[in-house]
RNA sequence: CGGGGUGUAGCUCAAUUGGUAGAGCGCUCGGUUCGGGACCGAGAGGUUCCCGGUUCAAGCCCGGGCACCCCGACCA
């Protein structure tokens, strides 16, 4: 965009610095082809490569939802406004970002097609910003015995959330999601299921997306409105601002309540059902970008990329072109057999070089490169789009040290393992930055001057306060809890009792204060 | 909603005091190229965001509207 501000790159910066991140980011997105602006407020386009990438995180996804037990069902974008509304927490945490359809007709008045006035509805109808409401209204038809629970549903739909500020997969007006809805007939096992589906999206975001995260709980100010707890996973960007990745959440039986649904249980009384509701977004797509990118452009997982593999021919003269093609269609077809997903870029008119730089923007996990020095010596050249120790090297040492030549079936049986282990050196590297930006902090003097550095990141602090004290370090730092994390995700030098770091009242654990997206 | 900024070719931007609307990139065609973003030549592409006003004459000045961007507020 023209008004943006211009940022100077650095062609041998590695690692972005967080002052121009933000555009970095952009930049990213841009330059891989994953989504665009549209002419509709706050919303974007998903390009073919992004809606890729997104699509391998549902089939991930929806694997283990139906290994826990979870079906798949649809219910409607429209939510009648008294539906909504009567669940009293819920609606008025959503009520300042609701898109409202009030007709259902257009007219044209005087050469002009415009909202017939006299088709206004009834009842206004807004459109989703989450479906808890209106799945609840129609849950209430499913249930009237203990034995018709629990109940175990997944919807990916898109969802509108009317945001006053929004960016690129990570705040749109529109977004693509999942969301469970369970109904449970005691309140622990609802439980139990809120835990249980943060250790799937905790497990997935580690193993798929290779982005460590923390669980934990949100507190009070930051639950979800409507929710007896919010649980929530919090990965770290290279920026060492927070995201959050995922959540969880225990609704206890206020959206029973709301929507009366009871249910007669083996004693023979009547009881509210307990719920839990738990979804990811398109905003994994962004974490996914912020996480692993490099000023090259998008690094993506090998286990979500849409291509493993992008196989470029090399070649000067015809006959060259017409043996090298062969060629390079056998590589793809042997490496396809491998149940690999295989690109041939046998685009005319683009130099090799082009392609490179377009398949390195895209992430691509590995290069293929044949040319006629490869027929020749009966080998080829493969190129990682990652190396482990990356962030220590220049450029042009990079792409010296991704290269290899190797012999024809030694490449091809390699590439299976290089992906393999790019996956999980994605997830070492980002496992040593978080680390590296995670400090134990005591005093608020301390904490000013991390989050005042060129490297801020999670903050683990003593906390007593409570929202109005929250508040209070927001407004002074510009910093969240981020979550109260598990005891098990503490790290071993911030474990024990304390004070805490504002009010100097006894704590009983650590939290995690950020800069948050 | 408050403060600031910007709307000109697909993209990034020029256009002197108000005086014939331009460049680079991209795109199309032809040729030479091809192991890290090729080159030469030719060509296509415009309601200067919209409406109104001032003027002999408006991309430029004035009024109104709309959109987008940045900062803040807001954000399970």
């Amino acid at each position: 965009m023209s008004n943006q501000p211009v940022v100077k790159q650095d062609p041998d910066a590695i690692t972005p610095r967080a002052a121009d991140y933000s555009q970095w980011y952009l930049d990213i997105v841009k330059k891989a082809q994953l989504a665009e602006h549209t002419p509709v407020r706050g919303c974007m386009c998903i390009r073919p490569h992004g809606y890729a990438i997104w699509e391998k995180m549902q089939r991930e996804l929806d694997e283990r939802f139906k290994a826990t037990g979870h079906q798949n069902a649809y219910f409607p974008l429209f939510i009648p406004l008294s539906l909504l509304t009567r669940e009293e927490k819920h609606a008025s945490g959503f009520a300042k970002e609701c898109a409202v359809v009030t007709h259902h007709r257009l007219k044209s008045i005087n050469g002009k097609v415009g909202v017939d006035p006299e088709s206004e509805l009834e009842e206004p109808l807004v459109i989703r910003p989450t479906s808890e409401t209106i799945i609840w209204a129609q849950f209430k038809n499913w249930i009237q015995s203990y034995r018709d629970l629990p109940i175990l549903i997944n919807q990916w739909a898109n969802i509108v959330r009317w945001e006053m500020r929004t960016r690129v997969f990570l705040r749109t007006a529109e977004f693509l999601w999942q969301e469970g809805h369970t109904a449970h007939s005691t309140e622990k096992e609802a439980l139990e299921e809120t835990w249980r589906m943060l250790g799937v999206y905790a497990e997935f975001a580690e193993n798929v997306l290779a982005v460590p995260v923390l669980r934990g709980r949100k507190t009070p100010g930051e639950r979800f409105a409507g929710a007896v707890e919010t649980l929530c996973i919090e990965g770290m960007m290279q920026d060492g601002k927070a995201l959050q990745m995922g959540t969880s959440h225990y609704l206890g039986q206020n959206f029973a309540k709301a929507a009366d649904v009871q249910f007669l249980n083996k004693e023979g009384r009547l009881e509210y059902v307990y719920a839990s509701s738990w979804g990811v977004s398109t905003r994994l797509v962004g974490a996914l970008i912020m996480a692993h990118s490099d000023d090259n452009g998008l690094i993506v997982p090998p286990k979500l990329a849409p291509i493993h593999a992008a196989v470029v021919p090399i070649f000067k003269t015809d006959a060259e072109k017409t043996r090298v093609l062969e060629e390079a269609a056998k590589v793809r077809d042997e490496l396809k057999s491998k149940g690999l997903s295989v690109k041939l870029d046998d685009r005319e008119g683009l130099t090799p070089g082009a392609k490179y730089y377009e398949w390195e923007a895209k992430g691509v996990p590995i290069r293929v490169e044949v040319g006629p020095k490869d027929l020749e010596k009966g080998s080829l050249c493969l190129v990682r789009r990652f190396l482990a120790d990356a962030d220590k090297l220049t450029d042009v040492e990079r792409r010296k040290k991704a290269k290899s030549f190797l012999p024809r079936a030694e490449a091809l049986a390699s590439v299976p393992k290089i992906l393999d282990e790019m996956q999980k050196q994605l997830l070492e590297r980002a496992r040593a930055f978080r680390a590296s930006r995670s400090k134990v902090i005591d005093s608020i003097e301390d904490y000013e001057a991390f989050f005042k550095s060129e490297e801020p990141g999670f903050a683990w602090v003593h906390w007593a306060g409570d929202a109005g004290h929250e508040d209070q370090m927001a407004r002074r730092f510009e910093t969240s809890i981020r979550c109260i994390p598990l005891p098990e995700d503490v790290p071993e030098q911030a474990r024990g009792k304390g004070k805490c770091i504002l009010t100097g009242q006894p704590s009983e654990q650590r939290v995690v204060m950020a800069r948050a997206y």
